[in-house]
DNA sequence: ATGGGCACCTGGCTGC
DNA sequence: TGCAGCCAGGTGCCCA
């Protein structure tokens, strides 16, 4: 479901909710997630207190007194704060209740979502160890980005989702931020000139922060904290727009299959 | 090291 | 109306 903007949506959602709180309990309902939640889990977290919550790249850090709950919301995954016990819906598989009444709820239909727990620094858990700098901190830009493609003969859309190299970038953010670059999502990831690389990152990073602007982009099913749909979503320029007039230029926009995942492009503008 | 393909899972939509 | 087939926001892992 989600990319970086509605993860980072759901963190500032949830966090004034947690911060400070003591967990009274977590109730499983379904432990089958990407990786089986772990039956101690419960034990484990009763009583710690949350300290704050963390994002790393499309991981959430729900950081308590003695360790850390590493969240992934996979493809379809949720979470909301509810006020107070509200009948559970098919694929809400945890409730993570506060000392104030409240509680954390996971919902994810096609359980590719994760919880993971460790005590140790999650930063080198083996999930996250690994993977690239934020795309929105200062580390991440037109020389970064020039310097990881060298070499590398996969195709740039391709080569965008690689979380190794490039993280936060989803699927859709991956099409709208080549178009804004103006670079056709065929080329070879090495054939980027410098000033390209320069005009992908600041795309990437400009449509990220937009979509965070706006409180996340409506994709079907997604919901914020609150349980409500992403408001202002982004205007996607091409996107789920195939065959439709660019925003730009009115070519038809064009659909392609790279690497089993939908790739969107403007023939004419990206080049 | 790199790249390609598959796997995990459910639901919604399309077309017969 | 029913059903098969295809597609979907992610990413770890296996293999060549």
């Amino acid at each position: 479901m989600p990319e970086l903007p509605e993860v980072e949506t759901t963190r500032r959602g949830i966090e004034p909710h947690l911060k400070g709180r003591t967990v009274h309990a977590l109730h499983v309902h379904d432990a089958r997630l990407r990786w089986p939640v772990d039956p101690k889990l419960p034990r484990l977290l009763r009583g710690q207190r949350i300290d704050r919550v963390e994002r790393r790249a499309k991981y959430l850090l729900i950081r308590l007194t003695r360790g850390t709950l590493i969240m992934h919301l996979g493809m379809s995954g949720s979470l909301r704060v509810l006020a107070q016990d509200i009948a559970r819906k098919t694929h809400d598989h945890l409730d993570l209740w506060l000392d104030s009444g409240q509680a954390l709820r996971f919902n994810d239909p096609r359980r590719f979502g994760s919880c993971l727990y460790t005590t140790d620094d999650p930063h080198a858990h083996k999930l996250l160890a690994g993977l690239a700098p934020e795309p929105l901190q200062d580390e991440f830009d037109g020389e970064y980005l020039h310097r990881v493609t060298r070499r590398r003969r996969v195709a740039i859309k391709t080569l965008l989702l690689n979380g190794r190299l490039i993280t936060g970038v989803g699927n859709i953010y991956a099409s709208e931020a080549l178009f804004h670059a103006r670079i056709a999502p065929r080329r070879a990831a090495r054939s980027l000139k410098p000033d390209e690389s320069k005009r992908l990152a600041a795309a990437i990073r400009r449509v990220l922060a937009a979509s965070i602007r706006a409180g996340g982009t409506t994709l079907r099913d997604y919901v914020n904290a609150a349980g409500l749909p992403g408001e202002f979503g982004v205007k996607l320029y091409v996107y789920e727009r195939d065959g439709k007039p660019c925003r730009r230029c009115r070519t038809p926009i064009r659909h392609i299959t790279q690497g089993q995942r939908s790739t969107y492009f403007c023939p004419e503008c990206q080049r």
